[in-house]
DNA sequence: TGAATACGTTATGTATACAATAGCGGAGGC
DNA sequence: GCCTCCGCTATTGTATACATAACGTATTCA
């Protein structure tokens, strides 16, 4: 290569991948739309090679979509597809916190799971809560979702959630987001907070069951408030994951 | 290209990734080993890009493990691992039931899994089965759990379940096998018959409850009975996936 | 005027050449 | 004799050239 500027500091694969995910996410390339390999590599920098790479993991990631006659087109998704997404991934963790809780868990492993309750119970003695204080929220809330994940301590079930909370839109983050946009906000991330509390309290006593339920519950509840958001489209902004819905009717 | 004979019907890519896959689950590459590209585009006789697409799908698809130093592993699975793979799969496929009572299902739509029904009970009638028949129960009910998954109607659970089943020792197939080692294997195909009974009924008579738990039940019998097949170790032949357990100790 | 076919252009699939890095082995010094 | 460092080799990462297939357009025939 003579004159591009190549960035060794990380893979030309990792790179193109994370910046068509961008430009997907983002809204840049329109769900339905193909995705031509020439253009990408000259938005991404990377040559083709690495692309095709970056794009089969999209592929598999569940962006993108493989076309019969070939190349690769953004994947486009409706409401539904959207809820039973959430309600999978509350599913998987279901099933996480129910291994947690029979195969036993040592207090000194719950700790950072309470240390994470405790700052959004922090958090959430704002009323209203700030922007700020909604962002490290955000950050938190995907914390405890990931801890708990680990707790199972089930390899193949921990990668099954990473692989469905994917899709950006049922990733822990995203439908907090969603929720956001409602006007009983706060009082939906008070609600999902009693759910952590509990899960942990079931886990802690070897509930089994319980906490399975809870956190069928925590989603079953994320799906319900999607839905509303979903009806009064006014902050569709702070969700840019739903760049991927479908825009033709369902 | 000058000497090289290609096969032009299908794609190099798929052509490596089956060839690949053979390999893996015929144990010529054994759990841990590192797969050499190289090697790879010899035995498989495509070229090294398509050798790359391929090796990274079988990485998405759970089968190889990518080193941090570059290149891929085959990956090695705990008797755990897989148990619980199979309980994932159980999971999923009752929320699949699931969805379909509470979604609704023509009788039409149940016509296929009522065949498939009948078509197993034809088989069960010998006493004992002949190994024919077996074959034609490993495929009938492969059949079945693909059906049942599909009236689920919602493709983000369709995905992650024939993601699930990806490990060959979570397909429906691949447990069936393992536990045609059991002595009383006729029996526990007799009982599994059973719950597919039950979940028709459910689905028909719209008890998602019901229609979930007796697939998750469906699953914990398949995982005891893997566990017993295992201590056994004497048709270990029949299970070509058991070539990915890990062979030193978990 | 419309439809069908043929040709050209463009994009993807494949192969291979080149570059860089990591691992291994040998040699030299402490 | 052992440890360390340097260099070589083997393997992966990247780039690009070439082949092939698909799609669109234009022209011709009915």
């Amino acid at each position: 290569m003579a004159e591009r500027e190549v960035d060794r500091s990380v893979s030309q694969t990792v790179k193109a991948q994370l910046a068509l995910r961008d430009q997907i996410l983002s809204g840049s390339l329109r769900p339905g739309e193909r995705i031509s390999e020439l253009q990408a590599v000259e938005t991404t920098g990377a040559s083709r090679t690495p692309v095709r790479m970056a794009l089969v993991r999209l592929e598999e990631e569940g962006l993108l979509e493989a076309i019969p006659s070939g190349g690769f087109m953004v994947k486009a998704f409706s409401e539904r597809d959207i809820s039973d997404s959430i309600e999978l991934r509350g599913t998987l963790e279901g099933l996480a916190a129910r291994f947690a809780a029979e195969r036993g868990v040592s207090a000194r492993e719950l700790e950072p799971l309470k240390e994470c309750l405790a700052a959004i119970d922090e958090l959430l003695r704002q009323v209203p809560i700030s922007i700020e204080a909604f962002s490290s929220y955000v950050t938190l809330n995907a914390r405890f979702h990931a801890l708990l994940t680990e707790l199972s301590r089930s390899p193949p079930l921990i990668r099954q959630i990473d692989r469905a909370s994917a899709l950006p839109f049922a990733s822990p983050s995203g439908f907090v987001m969603a929720q956001s946009a409602l006007p009983e906000a706060q009082q939906i991330l008070i609600i999902g907070q009693e759910h952590h509390r509990v899960v942990i309290d079931a886990i802690e006593n070897r509930e089994g069951a319980r906490a399975e339920a809870v956190m069928r519950e925590h989603a079953r509840l994320a799906v319900r408030n999607l839905r509303l958001a979903l009806r009064n489209r006014t902050h569709l902004d702070l969700l840019p994951a739903l760049a991927l819905i479908k825009t033709t009717t369902d």
